[in-house]
RNA sequence: GCGAGAGUGGCGGAAUUGGUAUACGCACUGGACUUAGAAUCCAGCGGGGCAACCCAUGGGGGUUCAACUCCCCCCUUUCGCACCA
């Protein structure tokens, strides 16, 4: 018997029928290891839980939800999570702004942006649920920092830092943005300050190797990466100063060590530790501090400033005396804060000697004949002007005066890395404490790892005003040493919250919460690496990095062999109206919300996935959603439609291979063929390009097709047979199961009309052969390369019969009055007739 | 300045390997139904031309029987880095 169906759609009473059926059957629970399936980790970047949800939000977890529906249909065993990336800044001044807590505005956000996605309809296990400012979370963060503090890789050092005033706090080098705060755009300034760091550097040469495994990375991110990790090999080379007894010389890096014989004047940044002491003239020491006031202001330099010292260094190779000046844009933090200069081959240093009219000496020319070379000359040629080394080429030359210099003693061969240690205290109360404590005598201690979680106080008062809350709270301050419980004073600084972004993928593998354990080995060596991750390209040089780093260093702790956490990565482009971002100021925010309301979940999927591709920004257009809402609503009357022409009686039961002998309807043939070719398209697709918006037109071809012959009046009048009733059950499943991955409340409604049974325990449709074979095909005909006519021929003939077919057409024979005018053609089967006249 | 992408109707986009450019959707136009509207359905929809045809994938060259697709030059645009020696 057939249950009683509306054949109207009601997307209210669906959705949330099904949203209590996934709730209640925990549907979507993973289970760690299940046998005979494989596995499969699908991730998308957790959100912060600002307040709501928005069409970014919806977009990335769309495009997760489809691919984890996909791969539960074809047989995986899927892990789909989600959390909450919760603490940081907004919470901290909400509450300044609101005098309320941090904790308690970060909870009602959560739960209401967990409602939202539970109205989405996502399929997410939410038993594993993260939430990263719970101290059952970041309590193993503070775990991972002691033990990466015993091995060095968490350390403490005064450097210059990037400050925000505007956030209070500093930056890691990867938060600032063209000079400015990553999360609120105002200028960061430079602070010379004491922070904890975390020994990325280290990690370097690896980060940037793993690089070339990461197959499934788009090559934007991975150049990304590679260029913030800046490899350079070069030459350090030690310069005597004149003058002193060899005990003060001054170290340069240098790329371009074939232009040695050139370097006319050395430049030192105004922060190297020689400066003050080279500079003789006691005046320009007030020249010195104004430069070193300005760098601080500002990282941008307008124009190249310095001053001579007054003290010259010996050029190594030609032994001459070289001036020494200090200069504005010689960065202190990379290589070794001094350089040899040669403006004859540098563009910076050309400037610097023209402004300062210093000796230009021309050391490369052109291995090209005839030209003039410019100055100053940029690239490699012929050595001149340098004694044994003239006349190589710069290749060689860079190799063997290398070489010579590590033969004399006066420098070496060395690699530097534009990546810098990732600077990670946060002046701020709302992160996890650091925990560390600063003894009288003992100096930096660590907590002993039973006295862990330290919770983060909460009887905290939010004023917005001076230094950290931590900072004035007493309470928290003063502590007693771990090590001779003297007096101590505790941490203030709070972590940077990527690093709870760094590992909160391995803490969804760990299934049972109640366990003292961040996460279980074997479960973690299970689940990882996640095989789809999804997000915004915006995190390709910060939370991508600090990830793989993170990842490396817990490996190197012994947790598990895993070196990359993220084996396929997609980036998706950000949802725009009206050209722009949304954003509030802009008042072109779409709210997720609003539209649930008026068109239902699956419309609202249905247009994000259909609208572009995924790694194309999106342009939102409202009209756009109501061609969505149409489609479903059409989708939904079809299908019930095609269950119409079913029997009232039993079920209809046939083997394929009676199928094959039966006499089956041409028009249900041919749509099942064409289905064959589209569920196959749509495996392809879902294999890593991701073009959902293309599955979703065919689909809607492809239902137009089959709505269009199944209300013609001589089918509705014909007889059925049993295998023509098998065949349309077959195709009504097949649409929906395919399509279920992207509307899937409306699917599960209709599966469960054709079937009385739950989609979910279904698999991904198998491709029927009917037998069927297109009799004919369309052949495009061109005369000398122009498309002339359209030919129907016998599917599979060959180019003999359809240059017959084509010649006997009158269009084409307005061309060729003569077969032997043809000279050649070429033929393309089943698709192209190319005549050469 | 350096590096990496992108440029196709009024709009979002399709053409995965060089083989019928503009699929699918939106908007628009006309029609049907209706007292009227909404919804729905049908038809049309790159430009020019009465037509035969011609022209069109940012522009200009090239390779090829055939180019949105490959090569060279240029323009526009997005993104990343920006004195990294």
């Amino acid at each position: 018997m057939k249950i009683s169906l509306d054949k109207n759609y009601y997307f209210n009473s669906i959705e949330s029928k099904w949203q209590s059926f996934w709730e209640k059957e925990n549907t979507f629970a993973a289970n760690n290891t299940v046998e005979n399936k494989p596995k499969f980790y699908c991730l998308e970047m957790f959100p912060y839980p600002s307040g709501r949800i928005h069409m970014g939000h919806v977009r990335n977890y769309a495009i997760g939800d489809a691919v984890a529906r996909f791969k539960r249909l074809k047989g995986f065993n899927v892990l789909h999570p989600i959390g909450f990336d919760s603490f940081g800044l907004p919470a901290e001044n909400a509450a300044i702004k609101n005098k309320t807590n941090p904790a308690l505005w970060t909870k009602n956000n959560i739960d209401y942006m967990v409602s939202q996605l539970k109205e989405l309809g996502f399929s997410y296990d939410w038993k594993r649920l993260v939430v990263t400012s719970d101290s059952a979370y970041y309590k193993w963060e503070q775990l991972f920092f002691l033990e990466m503090f015993k091995k060095g890789l968490a350390y403490r050092k005064i450097s210059n830092v990037n400050w925000c005033d505007s956030c209070h706090t500093t930056l890691a080098n990867e938060q600032v943005e063209d000079g400015k705060c990553w999360r609120c755009g105002s200028n960061a300034t430079i602070k010379n300050m004491e922070q904890w760091f975390f020994k990325i550097t280290d990690y370097a040469e690896e980060l940037l190797n793993d690089l070339n495994g990461l197959k499934g990375w788009p090559d934007k991110v991975k150049t990304m990466q590679k260029n913030w990790i800046g490899k350079s090999s070069g030459l350090s080379l030690f310069f005597k100063i004149e003058g002193t007894d060899n005990c003060d010389e001054i170290e340069i890096f240098t790329t371009r060590p074939d232009t040695i014989f050139g370097a006319t004047f050395i430049a030192m940044s105004p922060f190297h530790p020689l400066a003050k002491k080279l500079i003789i003239n006691q005046e320009k020491i007030s020249e010195l501090e104004i430069m070193i006031h300005n760098s601080l202001i500002s990282k941008d330099i307008t124009e190249k400033e310095g001053f001579f010292t007054g003290s010259y260094a010996i050029n190594p190779f030609t032994g001459n005396k070289i001036p020494v000046y200090i200069a504005n844009f010689v960065l202190i933090d990379y290589g070794t804060g001094a350089i040899m200069s040669v403006p004859a081959h540098d563009l910076r240093d050309y400037e610097f000697a023209q402004k300062y009219g210093i000796e230009i000496k021309k050391v490369i020319k052109q291995s090209v004949e005839g030209k003039d070379d410019e100055i100053p000359f940029l690239l490699s040629g012929i050595l001149i002007n340098s004694k044994e080394f003239n006349g190589l080429f710069s290749e060689e030359a860079k190799e063997k005066i290398s070489l010579y210099a590590e033969k004399m003693g006066i420098g070496k061969k060395v690699i530097n890395y534009r990546l810098k240690d990732w600077g990670i205290s946060r002046q701020r109360y709302w992160g996890c404490p650091i925990p560390v404590v600063y003894c009288e005598k003992c100096g930096i201690v660590p907590l002993n790892e039973e006295d862990l979680p330290l919770l983060l106080p909460d009887d905290v008062a939010f004023t917005g005003e001076g230094v950290s809350p931590l900072k004035k709270l007493e309470s928290f301050v003063s502590v007693k040493c771990p090590k001779c419980g003297g007096n101590a004073k505790r941490e203030t600084d709070t972590m940077d919250t990527f690093v709870e972004s760094s590992w909160y993928f391995l803490r969804y593998t760990l299934l049972d919460r109640g366990k003292n354990i961040p996460f279980e080995g074997e479960d973690a060596s299970y689940w990882m690496p996640v095989d789809q991750y999804i997000g915004g390209v915006e995190h390709a040089v910060m939370h991508l990095l600090y990830a793989r780093f993170f990842v490396k260093a817990l490996r190197d702790l012994g947790y598990f062999k895993l070196n990359e956490p993220f084996k396929n990565l997609l980036t998706q482009g950000m949802v725009v109206k009206n050209g722009a971002k949304m954003s509030k100021s802009k008042g072109n925010i779409v709210d997720p919300d609003g539209l649930i309301k008026k068109f239902g979940a699956d419309t609202v999927r249905l247009f994000v996935l259909f609208a572009a591709p995924p790694e194309k920004d999106l342009e939102w257009n409202d009209s756009g959603v109501e061609g969505a809402s149409r489609f479903i609503n059409k989708f939904y009357k079809t299908v019930i439609a095609g269950y119409e022409l079913l029997e009232d009686e039993g079920d209809i039961l046939i083997t394929e291979d009676k199928i094959l002998k039966s006499d089956i309807n041409h028009n249900i043939k041919e749509i099942i063929y064409k289905l064959g070719i589209i569920i196959s398209k749509t495996e392809t697709e879902m294999e890593g390009r991701y073009h959902f918006n293309t599955i979703i037109s065919s689909s809607m071809e492809l239902i137009n097709e089959f709505n269009d012959f199944i209300t013609l009046k001589s089918f509705k009048e014909g007889v059925l047979s049993k295998a023509d009733q098998y065949l349309i059950k077959y195709f009504l499943n097949s649409v929906v199961l395919m399509l279920s991955p992207f509307i899937p409340h409306v699917c599960s409604e209709l599966f469960e009309i054709l079937n009385g049974s739950f989609l979910e325990n279904e698999s991904w449709p198998k491709i029927i052969d009917t037998g069927y074979v297109p009799k004919n095909c369309n052949i495009a005909v061109q005369i000398n390369g122009k498309m002339r006519d359209l030919i129907v021929a016998d599917i599979n003939s060959d180019e003999f019969a359809v240059i017959e077919i084509a010649l006997n057409s009158a269009k084409i024979k307005k061309y060729i009055e003569d077969k032997s005018l043809i000279k050649k053609t070429i033929y393309v089967k089943n698709k192209l007739l190319s005549i050469i006249i």
